[in-house]
DNA sequence: TTCTTCATCCTTGCATGGTAGCATTTTAAT
DNA sequence: ATTAAAATGCTACCATGCAAGGATGAAGAA
């Protein structure tokens, strides 16, 4: 039997990054405040080397931005950087979307009726914190099933921005039961093999979420660039 | 005057992070091959640390691998991530040049047509290094143009695996002068304000670096996953 | 011979302290 | 009072040593 010791334990680096962006993304660290490796280790009772290398790969990420031997600050939301990640998972996504109606198969079939009943389900119940999970999870689905989880990842990687602006307007105005609609046709789309049907649902629902960026920029200007 | 002093001092850790990268794309370090933080650091005489750096952000990039507590290789050239690199490029560049033909203007204008015309008298002269450079500034002024740097810096860090493949085909077979000739014609087609026209040849120009990695693989078969 | 155990030698992960360089404050000179 | 220079304190950068854990091979038992 082949062992795959898939590293259930996660450095202490991986868990800093993981602390760190989630602070990040959720404003608890706010756009433009500094922070130093220094603190944060002491916060977390760790040393500064695990900090320091989490650090750099957020700065990779342009979450936080580095100057160095001076300090470390928190990078303000980007809208040049939001525009971008936008472009490309429009792009991007509408493709993917295209070739996954070559690549639908039993297996994944499943997991895709599985993802959108547990949909409806968390709509009924109206758990909206479960649904998000469950959204990402159906788009990610779509990457996995052709091969291009790399590309998923990088562009997730590229949407931190986008995301602290979605925790910006808390009260989320989503209408998760027209994206869930949607999830749906894009779905019967491809496994009807429909690929320009299926692109076109796909894209009304990556615009459904363009949203009112000029008011929120209005409101909290100190955490616009 | 504004000073910007753009870092022209480079950490110690970037440096080893460009000399790492260069050896591994020029085959110097071979595909499989195991190296340590300690061999590196010695070789280059620094410290363990910038060289610790380095490898982790190499490792984002899946150019080597590291195994924790046990040691760390170079990675495999991986067909599937070339491809994931060529699909990514492939839908990304096409959507990047329909939009640049809103974009352009006289600056951008003067700056395609040096490149051209440095292009042509490379070719005249044989510079095929310096040409090679010029290429990739070709493509770099268009995703610049479109204010998109990001994506082109993400696209081109998913195509290490790929360079890696262009320097083991030496003997480069590139026919210059038909790369060149569309060159021309994608600005063309920009510049009078034709995104089909445009596109269409900057999808032949991205299928015409397509080669016989399948015979490589043969000949090289110890360098594949 | 073959298998098991254990000591040794690797590796990377992490902790710590000193260094270099920018910024701010203090000091001193005009 | 103004200005310049020096001292101080802060930061991230880097060097170094130890710790944790897998790999290897020798030694011993079956």
């Amino acid at each position: 039997m082949h062992k795959d010791r898939t590293h259930v334990q996660l450095s202490a680096r991986d868990k800093m990054y993981e602390h760190i962006k989630n602070r990040i993304i959720n404003l608890d660290y706010e756009p433009g405040e500094k922070i130093s490796e220094k603190d944060v280790a002491l916060h977390y009772n760790v040393s500064k080397t695990p900090v320091r290398e989490a650090f750099l790969k957020l700065a990779e990420e342009e979450l936080i931005k580095i100057y160095p031997q001076r300090y470390t600050a928190v990078s303000k939301i980007d809208l040049d950087l939001v525009e971008e990640g936008r472009f490309l998972r429009e792009n991007i996504e509408c493709a993917i979307v295209k070739e996954a109606c070559n690549k639908l198969n039993d297996d994944y079939f499943m997991h895709f009726e599985l993802n959108l009943k547990l949909q409806q389900f968390c709509i009924e119940k109206g758990s909206y914190q479960e649904l998000f999970g469950l959204d990402e999870e159906f788009h990610r689905l779509l990457f996995e099933m052709c091969n291009k989880l790399r590309i998923w990842k990088l562009m997730r990687s590229m949407n931190s921005h986008f995301d602290r602006l979605r925790v910006l307007r808390l009260a989320s105005n989503h209408d998760w039961k027209i994206l869930f609609d949607q999830h749906t046709r894009i779905f019967d789309n491809i496994s009807s093999g429909q690929p320009e049907k299926a692109e076109k649902v796909m894209l009304d629902h990556l615009n459904l979420v363009h949203f009112e960026t000029k008011e929120l920029k209005e409101q909290y200007l100190d955490y616009f660039e």
